[in-house]
DNA sequence: ATCAAGAATGAACACGCTTTCATTTTTGTC
DNA sequence: GACAAAAATGAAAGCGTGTTCATTCTTGAT
């Protein structure tokens, strides 16, 4: 207790450091500047009274005056989604090596976006945004944040987004889809596929309506019919349930395309442990993403990869690029996809 | 371009809205804060101009002269993990309810903790801070940190921690381990089971130790033998390969008792596609944690469960206890534990 | 109508820091 | 050793907000 006032009061401050060294508390902000011109061994000696009080800039007071909070805005709908939390692990390892901390916020699993929660992330004053289009459009985040550029992923064809950001301005990552379900859609052919199903994720997903589109346009391109769509939401529980419904109330397939590798996984397990049928002998399953679940010997499942690595180098270059030259042109960067084949088609 | 520098010059200051609003700026301020008292069609009035304005008090300006930054930091080790990201998710959820953000610090994978990490982050002042002691000692983070009040999942027995941690303080959380094991060490008595491995998580996991450590106690309340320990590092990858080794080098064994589920999930794939061994049939498996995936009809994992929302719940109410009252006696929280029966003993 | 008590108000200050800017000291050059 | 150029220094001015504190305006009871 009187060790928490202590505490409390313990919080050492520019002018504490200063005092201490004898210098003037410009200093100690230069010291703590790399860039600032100041001798040497002076700064050594600040530094070194900086450590000895525990002292450490605040950047509250530092974002106050340089107009920099040293936070990124991440927009989530769901943590604990593979395919998110591998970009939020990394993402924030890669920031953090250059100075930049994670701010995290939750948006509602139903991709709608409450103005409060924009409102409240302004006042954080994040440097950058990171966002999905999946949860919100351009437009409306432009609109709420002013210093801060938000970084879109979004998926191939930019058509529909051309006019809708017409004149706002943000850098986009780009992620060609047709590269890696063109492999695939080969893949199942060659191996004699031809009642597809395409597993979906969300209705509101634009990756979705994409691969979906994509999809389509391969099969028919390869003379193969029109897939049969089951609705979906990117969950375990929903593929698994219209799977079931698929064989049980429709007609069946001989091959699933899902929209994400969770959702193959759900449409493996009801293949295999209700309906009693065979992957890939009796049915084949792609999925799309590759998280590290996928190579589980459980489901050693052929997924489209969209590599992580590549992801969220581009991600960060983006976003310090930004930072560093805030009037830049946006930039926009391209990633491709391509097939990872394991045991789920064969 | 240009459209940038407008939208830089359009961030609102309370000064302009009081101006707008033909008022004072200390009326702005208050009429943000509810307790403050403001006439209320003043306060309507200022409200409007705000929203016309897209004005949002600035969170580091009012960080700096209140002492609250609204943050909550919360130092992970790997986001992707099933069992934090469930963590992340749930507590930036309830926390976001509460108007505070949460601000997301990496450690290295070896849970080895980076001193300029610490640094880093006082700079944000966060108000709070949530750790695991598998991630830091108590000591080392009370010592870094003096307004914020670090969170501590421990387990079981704090004896070890009373030492160590004498004069700080913290708030915990504890995890009473005892009843789920010693439900899933009758399960597997009960089903014959007689040579049990444990299948550890990291060495340097005291969360680990104290199951480790349980289970040893408890299969000797039971007069049965003392396990067989195999290293591991709740990695799938590890938990496979220890599985294969034990089998292959080792004597077997005819139940597996794992660290985690993920680990679990390895040992099962391991006995069941590649030494070509039926689970339950001839080995049985528990898990720890009942992570999403463990419902999941491929591994229907019988696993000792701490329940996510009391957890959750738990975690909230010690933070926003210390946030309230900063000075009221360290508080802890206990959690119990209990077996959810699936399909992997039998 | 009067008065005390409470609500409403705004001026001034403080929070901890970075950034001019004008001044002093050091460095490099002939 | 003298001079210009460069580096080093500190005083003062803010950054955008919440909080006293002393003052004015309402309210409600007498």
């Amino acid at each position: 207790m009187n060790d928490r006032a202590d505490k409390k009061a313990a919080r050492a401050t520019a002018d504490q450091v200063a005092r201490e060294a004898n210098v003037s508390r410009v200093a100690v902000s230069r010291a703590f500047n790399p860039n600032a011109s100041l001798k040497p061994e002076k700064r050594d000696r600040i530094l070194k009274v900086a450590r000895e009080l525990n002292y450490t800039p605040d950047m509250a007071a530092r974002s106050l005056v340089t107009g920099r909070s040293h936070l990124v805005g991440m927009i989530v709908p769901d943590v604990c989604s593979p395919w998110e939390s591998q970009e939020i692990d990394a993402l924030t390892t890669a920031l953090q090596a250059e100075g930049f901390a994670t701010l995290l916020f939750k948006v509602k699993a139903d991709f709608s976006m409450d103005p409060r929660l924009l409102t409240y992330m302004r006042g954080f004053n994040p440097d950058s945004v990171i966002a999905f289009t999946e949860n919100i459009l351009p437009d409306v985040l432009c609109g709420f944040l002013d210093r801060a550029v938000p970084i879109y992923v979004i998926y191939d064809d930019v058509a529909q987004f051309a006019g809708a950001a017409s004149g706002t301005l943000y850098d986009r990552l780009l992620v060609r889809q047709k590269n890696g379900i063109e492999q695939a859609v080969a893949l199942l052919q060659g191996y004699g596929a031809r009642r597809i199903a395409y597993l979906g994720g969300k209705a509101q997903s634009l990756a979705n309506a994409e691969r979906e589109r994509t999809l389509k346009e391969t099969l028919a391109e390869r003379g193969m019919d029109a897939p049969i769509v089951l609705p979906g939401d990117y969950t375990y529980d929903t593929a698994y349930q219209a799977t079931l419904d698929l064989f049980r109330i429709g007609e069946g397939a001989d091959a699933i395309f899902a929209a994400n590798d969770v959702g193959a996984f759900g449409a493996i397990d009801a293949l295999r442990h209700e309906l009693g049928l065979s992957v890939p002998d009796d049915v084949k399953v792609v999925g799309f993403d590759d998280i590290p679940q996928s190579h589980w010997k459980s489901y050693n499942l052929t997924t489209v990869r969209i590599d992580l690595e590549e992801r969220v180098r581009a991600l960060v270059r983006l976003i310090l690029m930004r930072l560093r030259a805030p009037d830049a042109e946006p930039l926009t960067e391209t990633l491709n996809t391509r097939l990872i084949v394991r045991g789920t088609v064969g």
